[in-house]
Parts: C-alpha cells; structure tokens; sequence
DNA sequence: TCCGGCAGATTGTGATCACATTGTCACGAA
DNA sequence: TTCGTGACAATGTGATCACAATCTGCCGGA
C-alpha cells in the first residue's frame, strides 16, 4: 500500500492538507484502496511524508464528501460496496447526471467539444491499450469536463461524490470483466452536442450510466457482496 | 452573533467537534447566520468554548458538505444566495427528493406515518405561532424523516446538502413573504402515503419544493440579490 | 481630498505533544 | 484446547504554539 501514491499527483501550489487530499482522492478514484481497508492518520501522514495535520483534514474532508467511511471506532475505511448502494448509486446517477448534462449543453462551445473530443480519443487509446486506471481518469475526466461546461455550483458537488463513492468500486469491476468489453456510448453524447439535441444527449448519458453501473449481473454483484465481506 | 449559538443544542455524548458541527449545522439550517458573513475558527472556538481545534474540524466539514463557502483568501463565510444557485437548488431538490421519497414509500410503517403526521401537527403549530425557526426545523424534519425511511445511504447525504445550502435563504424568504403565506402541501403527501400511491406522492413532494422556492417571484429574487451584495 | 505604504492585529496552516480509548497478542486458568 | 485477562502498542482527539499570509487602520505625501 505504501506505493499507492504517486508523489507527482501532488500539488504544489496549494496547502499540505490540499495536497493530500488531491493525493487520496485520486487513489481512491482508481481504486487503488481495497475496499474495506482501514487507513490511519498516521498511515497516511507517513505515505505522504507530512504531520498528522494534513493527513487528518484530508480524511475528515473525504469523509464528509462520503468518499471514505467513518466506522464507530472513529476509524476510517474504504467502505466496501453492497448490492442496495450500488444501485443506489445508480439511481443518484441517473437523477443527476443526464439533468448536469442537459443544463450544461447550452453552454458548450466549440472549444469544450474538441476538448471532449479529445478526452474521448484517449479514452479509446486507454481501452485499446488495457490501461485500467487511464482509462478511469479519463472517462472521469470526460463527465465532469461535459457537467462542468454548465457552471453549476450545485450539482457539480453532488456528481462529484457519487464518482468518489463508485470509484473504488468500478477498479473492481472492470477487473472482473475485462476492459475490452466496455463500449463506448461517448460517441452517442458527442453526436447529440454537435446536433445540440437535448433529449439524445439525456439518452446517452443515461445509457452510458446504465452500462457502467449495470453491466454486471445481479448474480454476480451478489458474489462480490459476499467476496467483499 | 455570539448569542447565534445555544447551548443545549449541543450533544454530550459525542466529541467535541460532533458537538460543534451539530451547533453550526443547527444555526445555519435556521438562519442564523446572515449571508455573506466570515467565520473564523478562533471565533466559532470562542463562542462554542472550546479551543481552536473542535472549532477547525466543524468549519471544514460543513465546507466540504457546501454548507459554508471556503473563499480565495482560505477564509470561510455563509454563502451568498444568488438567482442562478437557487434555481440550481430548486433543480437539483426536484431530481433527488421525489426519488428519495418514492423509494421510502414501501419502508413506510404505520409508526413512521404517525411520527410524520405528529410532525405536520407540529409544523401547523409553528406556523400558527409564527415560530419561523420552530418551522424551519420541523420542516426539515418532515422531510428527511419521510427519505430516512428508505434506509437510504447515498440519496440522504445528497438532499442533506442541498437543505444546507437552501436553510439560509428559506430564513431570509419567510421574513420576506411572511409565514402565514406559506401553504401546508404536506397532508397530500401524507394521503398519498396512506394511499400508497407512489405517483401522488412524487406530485406532492414536487408541489411543495416548487412551493418553496418557486414562491418569490424572479424579480423580488433579483432584489434580494442586489441588496445582498 | 485622495491615494500609497507601513506597522500592528488577525487569521489560517502546520507541527508537536498529552491523553483517553481501542485494538492486539501473549499468557495462564478452566 | 479454549476462553478470559492482562499488559503493551496503536490510534483518534484535543490543546497549544510558531509562523507566514492577510487584513486593517493610520499616517504622510501628492
């Protein structure tokens, strides 16, 4: 676990705690903590070569936004994912992200869809390559640049700590079934910008949320629940 | 400000900074705190009696929950409503608290349904009263009371948040508009519970989230604005 | 009158330490 | 062998202090 963060992904402008914040929340996006495991404050002060300070605020803070689970120990763990906040979480998903997306199109200009464009080539590189955690960051990347088009001080958060709490979950996930199989429904969500239609856009949006989320079997999500506990 | 704070709402069993962030969740969701206004750790330490660290823990909580603004200078403030962030508000209630609620429906015993009728009894009351913040908790209370019955573990933090962005500016409304305006749509949510009609109670819940926000015209909206900046 | 700059006060950040609670593990009795 | 029980280690919480950045108010010059 002590290689799990990459010194680079720190900052270097802001403050310590903001530093490892990014650091965590970063590991915690690729799945690179297990769920169910315990991180300490000073585990993480150490791991990231600062006091307990920055390493206890970046906690708290991960915390709060639901990313990491405070036990009644008053210990922190990666919460392990069950069948009902998986699909939860879906629903969350739906509610929200097709509405950011909506809200946003208005707002996107050429310059954003090229950026997108863009994020969505190297997605394809990422899956074409097998480059797991690549490719999570930079379908990540593709969402929240799309949402964020829109300036929305309100539902940004909120998708924000839906991606932290499914992270860990998805590293878990594409392991199982394989990157190769993942298809791409960006395209759809291109298209329907270009088009500027609203109603193709909340489709393929909703439909790449359903095909993340869903494509794996009850069956097999059960297993997993019970592998995880 | 320094009498924003009560005592007694302060748990005793918890630690100290549970019990800080307990008080300033309190205070804010009731309006205490006008927008726009800085908080400091030295002065929330002082006012709660604690040292500056319980003080610290609670401001940087409700920060990363959007309760509290973390502004360029690293000083927190009460977050100043404007007409694009209520409307994103508004958007982002109407997507997650109908869902929240159809989903409890089946959770919902008969003891849940008497507590939220005890509680609609209580919100008349205050009404009645004119108890602004006596409502303003009540009301809440209805609400999340109906959600938490749907053991909801993602859905709940979601619409918690939002009600901490919104509590300030509910404050500020009702001094505007008077509470006497305010109209009860929570007995047609209750019929609906009773019913078990998942349908009207999605229509209730959204009757009276666009009774909420919706009732200050966009020009009163405007003024607020201006005026709170 | 107005603007720039300087000194003091205020504030957030980070580090370090003390302490109570909890977890861990070996030892010994049933 | 198995289950308590004790001591030791690990951990979170809270307090206090140092320091750099920021804010505030006053003064002097234009």
């Amino acid at each position: 676990m002590s290689a799990a963060l990459n010194p680079a992904e720190r900052g270097c402008g802001a403050t310590l705690q903001e530093q490892a914040y990014q650091s965590l929340r970063t590991a915690i996006m690729c799945g690179r903590f297990v769920p169910g495991h315990a991180l300490t404050i000073r585990g993480i002060a150490e791991m990231l070569g600062t006091s307990l300070m920055p390493a206890r605020e970046a906690l708290r803070r991960l915390v709060a936004e639901r990313a990491l689970e405070l036990l009644p120990n008053r210990r922190v763990s990666v919460p392990k994912m069950t069948p009902a906040r998986l699909e939860e979480l879906a629903a969350a998903r739906l509610a929200l992200e097709p509405l950011a997306a909506v809200r946003a199109l208005p707002a996107i200009d050429t310059e954003c869809l090229t950026q997108l464009q863009r994020i969505d080539a190297e997605i394809d590189a990422a899956l074409a390559a097998g480059e797991v955690e690549r490719y999570l960051l930079k379908n990540q990347a593709f969402h929240l640049t799309l949402y964020r088009a829109g300036h929305s001080q309100v539902l940004i958060p909120l998708i924000e700590s839906l991606w932290l709490q499914f992270g860990p979950f998805m590293r878990m996930m594409l392991g199982r079934i394989g990157a190769s199989y993942v298809l791409d429904r960006h395209v759809e969500a291109l298209d329907a910008i270009t088009r500027r239609d609203a109603l193709a856009l909340r489709l393929a949006i909703e439909g790449d949320i359903r095909d993340g989320m869903g494509s794996i079997g009850q069956e097999e999500l059960l297993r997993l629940y019970r592998a995880g506990s």
